[in-house]
DNA sequence: GCCAACGTTGGC
DNA sequence: GCCAACGTTGGC
């Protein structure tokens, strides 16, 4: 018996990295998250060959930007041990990490991307309970529902 | 670049 | 354990 496939989404800055990024590279340790509430998710929720939407935030037209897939565990995040990165943790140990990532594998780049306005034009249909468009929502990984994920990739 | 919304920190 | 101050996110 094995667990249904589920559905995230996950947002990126594109100038920071884009699904065009994602694309060259094939395959990315999701390092950088720093919100229990994601990290959680990422722990707790995913499994390998989890449908990821590719979300760009922070940009012109912030949307969804193509598909990937988790393809790790949740595994510790080598960036918080570093003092050089920004994602340094003075407070993470190596035999406590706090901090954890997946690994994420592209799969497809939208042909265009379904913006934030679009998304929010069908709040009635996606749900209350869509995070991405609750207010003040500023979770970086956020679960999506089946019927969600349909409706998404139906407006491509 | 602005700023609302939110999460985290740390003094008490 | 409260909560003010602070830092960050992310749309606009």
């Amino acid at each position: 018996m094995t667990a249904r496939r589920r559905y995230w989404l996950m947002k990126s800055e594109p100038d920071t990295f884009s699904i065009d990024d994602l694309q060259r590279v094939r395959t990315e340790p999701w390092n950088g998250v720093r919100n229990y509430q994601a990290r959680n998710y990422m722990r707790d929720g995913m499994k390998v060959g989890d449908g990821v939407l590719f979300y760009h935030s922070n940009t012109a037209v912030p949307g969804i930007a193509g598909l990937a897939s988790i393809a790790s565990a949740a595994y510790p995040d080598p960036t918080q041990f570093d003092p050089k990165s920004d994602y340094y943790d003075p407070k993470s140990t190596r035999e406590d990490p706090r901090w954890l990532l997946v690994d994420v594998a592209f799969e497809r780049k939208f042909d265009r991307v379904v913006s934030l306005d679009e998304i929010k034009a069908r709040a009635d249909e996606l749900g209350e309970d869509f995070a991405l468009t609750r207010r003040g929502n500023r979770l970086s990984v956020l679960p999506v529902s089946a019927a969600q994920w349909k409706l998404l990739l139906a407006m491509e």
